[in-house]
DNA sequence: GATTAATGCGGAGGCAGCCTCCGTTTGTCA
DNA sequence: TGACAAACGGAGGCTGCCTCCGCATTAATC
């Protein structure tokens, strides 16, 4: 059928790695919408070579920050404290974001965008906190009428204002508000 | 001392409300990121002469949404129900910024530069939004460890998230989370 | 080591948006 | 009607997005 494809050449995977570690770089420093141009100047490659490697955007952002995506979505509830995971999770998330500005934004378009490369990470990540939210639901503190949707759109929210507040801990308002998902 | 400035020329004046009628429904219709080259071609005019009006995109933000804004900072409480004025005020702020998107953003951004030409509007929001918070901590039930700062980022992320889930109601997650400021 | 074909690279170039500058036009007032 | 300030148009410089194609590099084969 298909032969296997050939190993990538020795200079594309020496470009490669570069493009990701200066576009690592560059998010953390400047966000999400740095300019793909400026990621190819410092890797001292040419802007036709970034596309190459990395199509969109998205594809670029899913090599980079696929990972940790990815691993916010590999969350378990631990036994008898189902609230405590779901606001452990919550506060991962949201630190993930202020790491890198607009994430929260990328992350709520790629979930909205079933062709972005970052979907399936992110849909990932929406399948875990619908478990941990069940369980809390079930087992802990959490209203019992709040929404999967509710709760994705409370943690970009919540990533968004730790964006707008820089230097600042966002556990105070995040507390506040998980405090308004709870039984009375 | 200072000459009384001469009123505008005819065609000044003309054009000055011709873009700000373009403006107006350019940023209603796709967003306050609408480009300014694209609110020129719509008012048929040039875009030096958009800039030689509005030197900045905040200068014409102001002039279309300064009233809107300012009206936000007109609210009262209303005797016996501070509580309610001040979800009443959360509210009208959702609904106004889901009609424009891209508002809490940029309101967050007038916020915290004092050169926006936005600036003394949101400013003024601002204040209404710790008096009615006064009040309702003081004659309502909203917890006494609640900060002006936090409502107001509570106020644009409840705003955001908004912009971000069109079509269907802000109300629901906005009364989980005003339910969070609330004494137990 | 030489040959060759595919793979990958660079960068020019088209497009759009931001913003400035300046020569020309228009309105106003005497 | 003439003169002057005010206002206008739009070219042009800059940056960023993205595509395309001629040329260079690599790796497989002999």
């Amino acid at each position: 059928m298909t032969d296997p494809p050939r190993p990538m050449r020795a200079d594309a995977r020496r470009n490669y790695q570069l493009i990701l570690t200066e576009a690592a770089a560059a998010f953390a420093e400047r966000g999400l919408d740095t300019s793909l141009e400026d990621i190819a100047r410092r890797a001292s490659i040419s802007i036709g070579t970034l596309y190459r490697h990395f199509p969109t955007r998205h594809a670029l952002l899913d090599a980079v920050l696929g990972d940790r995506l990815r691993q916010l979505a590999t969350a378990r509830p631990q036994h008898g404290d189902a609230d405590g995971t779901l606001t452990d999770w919550l506060g991962h998330f949201v630190a993930e974001a202020t790491a890198y500005r607009g994430l929260a934004e990328t992350v709520l378009a790629a979930l909205a965008d079933p062709d972005s490369r970052l979907h399936a990470s992110c849909l990932a990540m929406h399948d875990t906190a619908a478990h941990l939210l069940r369980d809390a639901q079930q087992h802990g503190t959490i209203r019992s009428d709040v929404h999967i949707d509710d709760l994705l759109l409370l943690a970009t929210a919540l990533a968004w204002s730790a964006e707008h507040r820089p230097g600042q801990p966002a556990d105070r308002l995040s507390n506040l508000l998980v405090d308004g998902l709870r039984r009375r």
